[in-house]
DNA sequence: TTGTATTAGTTAGTTCATTAAACAAATTAA
DNA sequence: TTAATTTGTTTAATGAACTAACTAATACAA
């Protein structure tokens, strides 16, 4: 049980220190003082302990009013490294960033196998190859975080991945014992929606991210906090019914969402209108500067079951700001527009609906993001992104 | 910005003894401190204060292991008394509860006016009389707490209240200049979902509770705070499109699963083949006995598009347990189990699926509880239920 | 150039709630 | 009657915040 006590509360108030330090970029003690109505002589207490841990630098600025010139303070982003990992189908993204969340480094592997022991191999004989490279600064790798594209429970255990027919694998304690720190999971839809608020959207504190790829994934940040429900399976949205009786799903009923609003969904009606197999953006590019008939139907047709879905996610949520991520959006001219026509219920309240700016790669910026909040023990960071 | 300092250590600390000693109802000093890992000296320091509140009481039990005898606390339910009221169409629900939220007086006042400022003088009228009556005890009545079927917003003013055409309403101001005291307003799905896990669902920490009558509300208690989405409006799950091209709702939409899964469109099935109106539920009851097959398919009709709603809610939120409150449920043989038999899919997660037992005074009982949380500060209590 | 006003940051001492440890009280069981 | 055990209180120490007074550095005006 959590209760209160004297290092409770230095806990506290460092992390809401942190939190500001990293809200404003630059900020003097005097500053941070009247944001967070704490004492000038506690901030001076605890920025004294930050500059000794090297987590926070000091710089003088020019200054043009009057009384003594501040020393600004801001984070000391070459203190250590966090490192990100999207363990996709197919691939795995291997992303190593500041702890400003800048990436260092960057590198996509290709895999061509679901099998738990080679993936589980890869894994720690790169994770061992950063450690080794990066052992320099204060800190070195603070923490890594493995983005899954499943089930993760509460617990952190994978429970289901469908496209590599993992159930029920224990992969943070498998690469735990092997590379000897902590290691955390986590949902890739939760990812984004973290990288997301981290990223672009500093000021809402409810922040709905559904990702359309092959199925479709939500992620949510609420009060700060992922959105996870009872076990971690909250966000389950692919697999809400929106037609009875309609296309069976392989969850067991019929009609659900990502039958009809995901871009696998797409794709596997262009094969069938073309007839044609492994369809490819760029095709789908060509078609829609051709002016296609059959595209426009289907991508009309997949709008309108998206906006569906979308409206029931904000009637149930009342989100702040919705971000989507899909590439065929993307693409396809006045997406968003279309969108917004659609959701005129009176019911429905969120502020603001855009298309994902970072995209894919959100998934692995989030991981090093939440390696990093992990490692300054705050709940929630404000993190400057460099395209 | 709320920071730590001593002062909050304690409200912490004694947040949490009020909450053990509500869900042991008695426990003595030594075992608190054995549950909460505060040392015996700081929970005496605390309960000594509470004593002197009178919001604790000693009592000498029968004890036979060794040691002393140790002395038993428990929450002093006279030191004062919580109104709860219902504002429903047609009639206003006053319900006064002890501390321990066992009620002492209910009253059930009929309206034949949808007017704000009868109502508001009503209100007024009622509350002064209340107040008037049972200002003896220590504290009086210590919070009031108006349950509200419609949106209200997380500033508190009512947004929309769709039986009485009130728009954009400030009642909490209007009757805190008149009565004096402090008013809160809620949501009575939120307050029957607060009803549910404080009078029974006591190890819950994640409760959605969903009523269905005039239309479909949700309330929903996460880590023992209502999830009420970004301005107050999340759990518009009645809105939620279950049938694309569907039935036109008021809100603007096709299809809103209350058009299919309320009680009220059960109702309106029920008038259309019957060519009857004003049916009541023991006309209701009396045609399931005589085992009436239009009845009959009407019902299993509800509970088809009642299923799909759930299993929407379930995916979406993974809850640990779900109470359903509908009379109609209630008097149809086996309806609990032909829903638990629609759940099948593979990707819900739920733990307990139950008809309410509190029923529709739920939303008044749980007013009274919110009350008193607010005045004992801490966020969850476990009351007792008695029938 | 000098003094004054102003702002930034530090230092000394106080306050408050916790903890640890010793103690007092009350009870069972040998 | 004594030992063992458990409950609850007292006392001193600790830690982190606070207040208040200080020093430092700067702009600006006389």
């Amino acid at each position: 049980m959590i209760t209160g006590d004297a290092s409770y509360i230095k806990k506290i108030n460092r992390s809401l220190i942190i939190r500001e330090i990293l809200r404003e970029e630059m900020i003097s003690r005097a500053d941070l003082s009247k944001i967070t109505a704490l004492t000038r002589a506690t901030i001076s207490a605890q920025v004294s302990d930050l500059l000794e841990e090297e987590l926070v630098v000091e710089t003088q600025l020019e200054h043009n009013s009057v009384g003594r010139k501040p020393i600004m303070l801001s984070l000391n982003g070459h203190a250590g490294y966090a490192l990100g990992i999207d363990l996709d189908f197919g691939q795995v993204s291997f992303t190593l960033s500041n702890l400003l969340g800048s990436p260092v480094s960057s590198e996509i592997i290709r895999i061509h196998t679901n099998n738990y022991a080679e993936i589980l191999e890869l894994l720690i004989l790169n994770i061992t190859k950063y450690q080794k490279e990066f052992s320099d600064s204060r800190y070195g790798i603070v923490g890594i975080v493995v983005a899954i594209h499943g089930l993760v429970s509460n617990d952190e255990i994978i429970q289901y991945v469908p496209r590599f027919h993992w159930k029920n694998v224990n992969l943070k304690s498998d690469l735990e014992k092997a590379v000897g720190v902590e290691i955390h999971l986590e949902n890739n839809a939760n990812l984004s929606s973290f990288a997301e608020r981290v990223f672009i959207h500093h000021e809402t504190d409810n922040l709905l991210c559904t990702t359309l790829y092959s199925g479709i994934g939500l992620g949510m940040m609420m009060n700060n906090k992922f959105f996870r429900g009872h076990d971690g399976f909250a966000g389950e949205i692919g697999h809400m019914i929106i037609v009875p009786g309609g296309k069976p799903c392989t969850c067991g009923n019929e009609g659900c969402w990502e039958k009809y609003a995901s871009e696998t969904s797409v794709f596997e009606y262009l094969s069938e209108t073309k007839s044609m197999s492994n369809i490819t953006y760029e095709q789908i590019q060509q078609w829609m500067n051709e002016d296609d008939s059959d595209v426009y139907e289907i991508m009309e047709q997949f709008i309108y079951y998206l906006s569906i879905g979308l409206n029931n996610m904000i009637n149930i949520y009342n989100p702040d700001v919705v971000v989507i991520d899909s590439e065929l959006l993307r693409i396809y001219p006045d997406s968003l527009n279309k969108i917004h026509q659609n959701l005129h219920s009176q019911i429905s309240h969120y502020r603001e609906l855009t298309l994902s700016t970072i995209g894919k790669k959100s998934c692995v910026l989030g991981a090093c993001a939440l390696a990093i909040s992990h490692f300054l023990d705050v709940p929630i960071l404000n993190l400057p992104y460099k395209d």
